[in-house]
DNA sequence: ACGTGGACGCTACG
DNA sequence: CGTAGCGTCC
């Protein structure tokens, strides 16, 4: 505890830290919990940092992806274990004041000596940082420290399992020689024995203290056994140049605050009840009758059973488990021009979706006018970010119309268009930036498949429209003659390649039949032979080796690809084909905003900062006199990653 | 009567 | 293909 340290000791702390080959490091919450405990409670703050200080001097080597024979070392009677208080009840006291003062003197020291710091949940704790010391540090400053996240590593060297927890994660590594769990409860035979209430916290504390730094040790060899399973497996490079860097981005992005405009949420939300009122008036009387418009399974009931609407249509698309008539969006379209309810619930459904989804459910996320969302690093298969409260991933794009009857007298009857992502408002003297990669899944699969007729496509400056052309080339029509219809069903068709779905989720999409649909991906695997080559490869290498590689050799296993049941296999030659596309797409995405990233550190007046990743676009705050140098620099550095991964397809921003 | 958790359906995003 | 999140139903 360094609250006990006297001055020279303190100067000896610090010369240890200068020494230190590792850090292993979890953050300390009110209850007594920590980032290793399962029963993480995220209501409870947090209250302090412990370090355990791995000093020897034998190999003092970084985690640098070069040198491949990294090696570490188990052996611990010189570690030290420290704990930082980070939470302090006043602060006007001034021995506290110097408490603080060298807590955040050692951490600062952490940071910066480019020693790597171990964490199980690495972006939880610098985004704690910054939050604590966010008077005192810019968030640049975290930017040249190097975090390991052994969730990371696990993750990459299988993106199905999540690890959920500290204890699940040595359970996968090391599943018999520990006995977790055991350590961990078992408090109660203390309360029994007759010890003063002073002592008793004592010994709980010292308990704890030291089953702590039981874990930290246990933490450090499963990342050194993580370690070298990255490199034996190649993966190696993308964990320290990558995934590791991307956790540094994200603990900012955490940080950092988008101010919502809640009296506009407010007044949409409202507009988006009184026309929901409508629409159930409207459906209950073309109904006969009143039923809860958000129940599918009542509205099955009103169009099958009642209005008998599905004997006059033929093949409807059936739900995936109970293999019911479903009542989705492609259905009601082809039940539109037989009764007047299914566009009723259709507009019912959009702005349904719209109120609780983007404004009520908005309105949840916000604290104090503005919200962040939390980003997580190793939700997906496919390397993907995944982002929620809320989901900025998956915001609306698209308007929705409504046409409000005005109850003030006047005007009779008014449109409003409402977009959720206006609602989202710069700071003053700042703008919003999107930059995004044009077509980046569809280029990539040019890369891949080395298709000349697609390659074409991208490397003619001509090519304005990348889907009408493709239509054109596609249908050998002339492109003057080619109909948005035509556009539209290219573009479906070209994203369920790239997606690698199959024909019965491109007959959803495109109102066909199944049967149809085959034709259509066989006709487009004709014209794009080398598209087909490339599919076919990617199924027979997974056969082979058991898992598929991206561009920057991220991996997903996939053992049902050899398995005998047709349903089963099918999907995994999907997932396969899927992976490699959506993956490298992944890996280009964060790269740019490693590289972004970089650029802004470095430069002395670049103030950007990344606000969201919505996949293929990026979302930056600029001050409004630094908008030209930024923008300018955003799309040199994006669309020089075709020659750092050397791409024989150009990239557009 | 009320809350909770899982299965299921639908639909935004890419 | 694969995310999050809203909703109902049991």
């Amino acid at each position: 505890d360094i609250r006990s340290l006297g001055c020279e000791e303190k100067r000896e702390l610090l010369a240890t830290i200068e020494q230190a080959v590792a850090f292993v490091t979890t953050m300390i919450f009110q209850d007594g919990s920590s980032q290793l405990s399962s029963e993480q409670v995220l209501t409870s703050s947090v209250k302090g940092v412990v370090v355990l200080v791995k000093n020897q001097t034998d190999h003092p080597c970084p985690p640098s992806y070069s040198s491949i024979d990294y090696t570490w070392n188990a052996a611990n009677e010189n570690d030290k274990l420290i704990y930082l208080k980070t939470e302090w009840s006043s602060l006007w006291e001034q021995e506290q004041q110097a408490h603080k003062k060298f807590a955040w003197q050692v951490l600062f020291q952490m940071l910066h000596c480019k020693v790597p710091i171990i964490c199980f949940n690495a972006k939880d704790f610098l985004r704690t940082l910054l939050q604590v010391y966010g008077n005192e540090i810019s968030w640049k400053q975290v930017a040249d420290s190097v975090v390991l996240d052994p969730r990371i590593a696990a993750w990459l060297i299988n993106p199905s399992d999540t690890v959920p927890s500290f204890e699940s994660l040595i359970q996968k590594y090391f599943e018999k020689p520990f006995s977790m769990g055991t350590v961990n409860t078992d408090t109660g035979t203390l309360r029994n024995a007759s010890v003063s209430t002073l002592k008793l916290f004592f010994l709980i504390y010292l308990y704890q203290y030291q089953n702590l730094r039981v874990n930290l040790e246990k933490l450090y060899n499963v990342m050194r056994y993580l370690a070298r399973d990255l490199q034996v497996q190649g993966l190696w490079k993308l964990f320290c140049t990558l995934e590791l860097p991307l956790i540094k981005i994200l603990a900012v992005m955490e940080t950092h605050k988008i101010h919502v405009n809640t009296q506009e949420l407010k007044k949409t939300s409202d507009i988006l009840g009184l026309r929901l009122k409508e629409l159930e008036q409207e459906a209950y009387q073309v109904a006969g009758g009143q039923f809860l418009l958000t129940s599918s399974s009542q509205l099955r009931e009103v169009l099958f059973e009642k209005l008998k609407l599905h004997v006059l249509c033929e093949k409807v698309h059936r739900t995936e488990i109970q293999q019911l008539v479903s009542t989705s969006e492609v259905v009601l379209n082809k039940l539109q021009d037989l009764h007047p309810l299914p566009k009723i619930i259709l507009e019912y459904r959009q702005v349904h979706k719209m109120k609780s989804t983007y404004v009520d459910g908005l309105q949840t996320c916000i604290r104090k006018g503005f919200i962040s969302s939390t980003w997580n690093q190793t939700g997906t298969v496919t390397g993907r970010l995944s982002a929620k409260q809320p989901n900025i991933q998956g915001i609306s794009k698209h308007p929705v119309r409504i046409t409000k009857k005005q109850y003030i007298k006047g005007k009779e009857a008014e449109i409003v268009t409402i977009s959720p992502r206006t609602l989202f408002v710069s700071k003053k003297g700042y703008s919003f930036l999107a930059a995004d990669f044009s077509h980046i899944e569809l280029r990539i699969l040019a890369d891949l498949s080395s298709e000349p007729e697609l390659l074409k496509l991208f490397q003619e400056p001509e090519t304005t429209d990348i889907f009408s052309t493709v239509a054109s080339q596609w249908k050998g029509i002339p492109s003057e003659e080619v109909k948005h219809a035509d556009r539209e069903q290219a573009k479906r068709i070209v994203y369920s390649v790239v997606y690698g779905a199959g024909k019965e989720r491109l007959a959803d999409s495109l109102g066909i039949t199944p049967l149809q649909a085959s034709q259509f991906i066989e006709s487009f695997m004709q014209k794009y032979k080398k598209v087909h080559e490339f599919t076919k490869k990617t199924i027979e290498q997974c056969r082979n080796k058991g898992y598929v590689v991206s561009i920057m050799g991220r991996k997903r296993p996939l053992v049902n690809i050899n398995a005998q049941d047709y349903k089963l296999r099918t999907q995994a030659e999907r997932q396969a084909v899927n992976f490699v596309v959506q993956g490298s797409a992944a890996d280009l995405c964060k790269m740019a905003m490693v590289e972004i990233f970089t650029s802004v550190v470095i430069s002395p007046t670049l103030t950007a900062r990344l606000i969201a990743q919505i996949h293929d676009e990026l979302l930056f705050e600029v001050e409004d006199s630094q908008i030209l140098e930024f923008s300018a620099l955003v799309k040199r550095t994006m669309e020089s990653l075709q020659q750092t991964t050397a791409l024989e397809v150009p990239l557009k921003v």
